[in-house]
DNA sequence: CAGAATCCAAGGTGATACTG
DNA sequence: CAGTATCACCTTGGATTCTG
């Protein structure tokens, strides 16, 4: 992940934090602010390998976007929780799904099928 | 670039369009709505090589967020300017500083140092 | 259950020099 | 003026195998 400290503009901080192949999909399963558990992203990211799936997660908690709790039960269960910054990226993102929908659809009338 | 037709969720398909380390910038610069020229963006992102601004630049257009028009004078001018797809960035684009200052001060208490 | 270790391929970025 | 061409690095993502 690129350091979000030295991006050389403000927009390249947020870029930095939520580029990553799978940041989008983590941050929108959490997005009703209940935890998730590991197992779950992966049930649900069938594609994703456990590296790089773990890679993500933990990209996300240092950059304070999201919490992980470990509860030394056995077995152990480990849960992932949107931080308030987590939260405030909800909106962009919906901002996102919205813009690329609309790309898509002038995509196509331009000529490009998808 | 990642082919924003292969992503696996919308926002990927977003992400994949403004990921790209002088893609923000421009678009940014671009945001007035006039057109500028090659050597505009040289002049304000001195750290970006011919080679990178070039692929910057080629990339946003075949994506059709900018448009590249090249008027036979000489010597040649060429003038890139943003498409509908790419003002309908802007918001997203304003979104993103505003959450990275807030998401600046957050960290800063949290105790890191900038 | 929730990872860690190792190895590897791909592509995005960059330095440098040159051009229609 | 507005690019191209070549070479090289380095980060990101992934396949596979193994573990507290």
């Amino acid at each position: 992940m690129m350091d979000p400290f030295q991006a050389h503009c403000k927009m390249e901080v947020t870029l930095a934090v939520i580029s990553g192949k799978w940041k989008a999909d983590i941050v929108q399963m959490l997005s009703d602010g209940s935890p998730r558990r590991y197992g779950f992203f992966q049930k649900n990211l069938p594609e994703v390998t456990p590296k790089i799936l773990t890679n993500q997660l933990r990209e996300l908690e240092n950059a304070g976007i999201l919490t992980r709790v470990i509860y030394p039960e056995v077995p152990v269960r480990v849960e992932y929780q949107l931080t308030e910054a987590g939260l405030d990226l909800l909106p962009i993102l919906e901002a996102m799904e919205r813009w690329a929908l609309s790309y898509i659809e002038k995509i196509q009338q331009r000529g490009c099928e998808m």
